[in-house]
DNA sequence: TTGCATCCGGTACCCGGGTACAGGCTTACC
DNA sequence: GGTAAGCCTGTACCCGGGTACCGGATGCAA
């Protein structure tokens, strides 16, 4: 880890400040290892630094609520959406590669799907895109 | 779309820059419309308004090469390697739900999970997180 | 012709997650 | 005690995709 990433931590909210020498050095309790890694793994759970950062204040104020919990399970709920998303993305672009489009604009091949990657943009009522 | 947007894609090379009026006006002609669906419809796709610039150029060029085809291709690999990594993240998720996590770094529940919550961490040798 | 909405160019700012640089001080080791 | 590596603070910059603000000029309709 980088030391820039450590004082942006501290700015953050997410490492408090640690101890300093007598030169104002930054001292820090051996745990803090173990702190970044338990960061690092909430960031690549999808947490945001904010929302560990949260995380982290709540866990240390003690309310044994199940706070965590409840946001694992929304954050299950987003995951779900985002993975949603990229189906519906995959499935546009294997008929893109399955009719072997060759523009994005001027598409050569036959029954090409290119005008109709309108693909989440809400209902489309005048249609007729590319 | 916001003005700006528009006047930001000439800028990245998205759009042509247009003619213009006595006053210095844009005059957009009117397959603008369907050029900025075209856009929005590859930026839903995963594409970067790099990219998007770059498959926009090529096709201009009348390279009827399989190069959309190509990239479309490439870009499902990215996506598969994103849900991959969703599915990994939620699968965790879902561990700390069912075993009731209450906190990040002290949590009270048997079995906790989170001390192996280093999922995705290269190996992790000298492990004992949290 | 007047009024007002809209566009013009240029610049600066937003988000999230960092990273880099400058100039100065401290620490560790020999 | 000397020297080099490493830290200190503060500030600025990076990426991607926009958005906002400014003072001034234009366009269009009544």
């Amino acid at each position: 880890m980088n030391i820039q990433t450590l004082r942006y931590y501290e700015r953050r909210g997410l490492l408090a400040e640690p101890a300093r020498s007598n030169g104002g050095h930054r001292l820090y309790p051996p745990d803090t290892v173990a702190l970044l890694q338990v960061i690092k793994a909430a960031q690549r759970l999808g947490f945001t630094l904010d929302e560990v950062a949260d995380l982290l204040d709540t866990g240390r104020r003690r309310h044994p609520t199940a706070d965590l919990r409840q946001r694992a399970i929304d954050k299950i709920a987003e995951i779900d959406a985002r993975i949603a998303d990229l189906n519906a993305i995959r499935t546009t672009l294997v008929e893109v590669v399955d009719a072997r489009c060759d523009s994005l604009t001027d598409c050569t091949c036959a029954d090409c799907p290119i005008p109709f990657l309108t693909i989440g943009s809400a209902a489309d009522p005048d249609g007729d895109p590319a």
